[in-house]
DNA sequence: AATTTTCCCAACCGCGATTTA
DNA sequence: GTAAATCGCGGTTGGGAAAAT
């Protein structure tokens, strides 16, 4: 026979979820670390199915969660990746670890995807030669633009563009850095192999960044900030940024082969490499022109 | 000031891959 | 090997907030 089932579907709660079920959930978690969802609604007594438990943490409760505006940066990632790995969220999310996949795809749907748009539209009646050089990688990344060229209908321009807070409970940050304030203070054990591997991305990270403002790419420092204040927590919250890497199965790209076969090393790939030495300027071409929308 | 329209995003749904008994 | 369940991902939607009328 099969596994047990996770969780009745009777009963079941769905919508927003509240602070207390946000508190049991993430002392759950703190207690037993992130994993095993199937036994979270059981254990804490939460009346969520075990899918939506994860949902909630890894897209929400997460420690190492950046909200907020993109920085122009993380946007130029979010182009190039989407265009060289067309709409695998969760593996562009591995690259830029403090954005969740949902984040990405949602700010890639709202905004960049428009942003794009625009800038194919002004490039078809001005000039010609916005296809100049396509990405490395193969033909994906040019289907991928025909496909974005063909499937939408560009929208009014925009006239708000601000990330505003809104005021109910699930998107309030402030509340959730409250929330998880008291958990960073105890957190889990990590072991050392834990530890080492932490080491080596936060380092990979910190490359990452002095590569970028090799290119004239301002380095946030918040970021960097926000990434070393959770360096405590075990390695939850990387978790699934390195487990991640193993979806970055493209089998026709000799790229992704590459980024494959090397699953231990500190993540710059050939990819990575491409990204950071030559992505950005291309990048900061595509953002330039499309800036004037907003 | 009230109503309508537009936009954003958290959460849900469905499906394929993976795991387990 | 097979069946049944979980896991993880991408697509979609509904509700609330902001902007427009």
């Amino acid at each position: 026979m099969g596994r047990p089932p996770c969780c009745d579907k009777v009963g079941i709660k769905k919508g927003p979820w509240t602070p207390e079920e946000d508190i049991i959930l993430v002392s759950y978690i703190q207690e037993h670390g992130p994993g095993n969802w199937r036994s979270v609604p059981t254990s804490t007594g939460l009346m969520r199915c075990s899918k939506s438990c994860r949902l909630r943490w890894t897209n929400y409760l997460r420690p190492g969660i950046k909200r907020g505006n993109f920085t122009q940066h993380e946007e130029g990632m979010i182009i190039h990746l989407q265009a060289l790995l067309g709409n695998r969220w969760a593996a562009i999310a591995s690259y830029l670890p403090q954005r969740t996949d949902n984040d990405i795809k949602n700010y890639w749907n709202t905004h960049l995807k428009k942003k794009i748009n625009k800038h194919h539209i002004d490039g078809h009646m001005t000039s010609s030669d916005h296809s100049a050089t396509p990405p490395r990688g193969g033909g994906d990344a040019t289907a991928e633009a025909r496909n974005l060229e063909t499937n939408t209908v560009r929208p009014p321009a925009l006239p708000r563009f601000t990330h505003s807070t809104p005021s109910t409970y699930a998107s309030s940050t402030e509340n959730i850095s409250r929330l998880l304030e008291g958990w960073m203070r105890s957190p889990p054990k990590a072991d050392t192999t834990t530890q080492k591997l932490q080491q080596q991305q936060q380092q990979s990270i910190i490359f990452h960044n002095n590569s970028a403002s090799s290119n004239n790419v301002p380095i946030p420092q918040e970021e960097l900030e926000l990434l070393l204040s959770f360096e405590n927590l075990g390695g939850i919250g990387w978790e699934k940024a390195s487990a991640d890497t193993s979806l970055h199965r493209t089998p026709s790209s000799a790229i992704a082969d590459e980024y494959e076969t090397k699953p231990q090393q500190p993540p710059l790939s050939l990819l990575e490499k491409w990204l950071l030495d030559e992505a950005t300027g291309q990048a900061e071409g595509l953002m330039e022109l499309s800036d004037a929308v907003f």
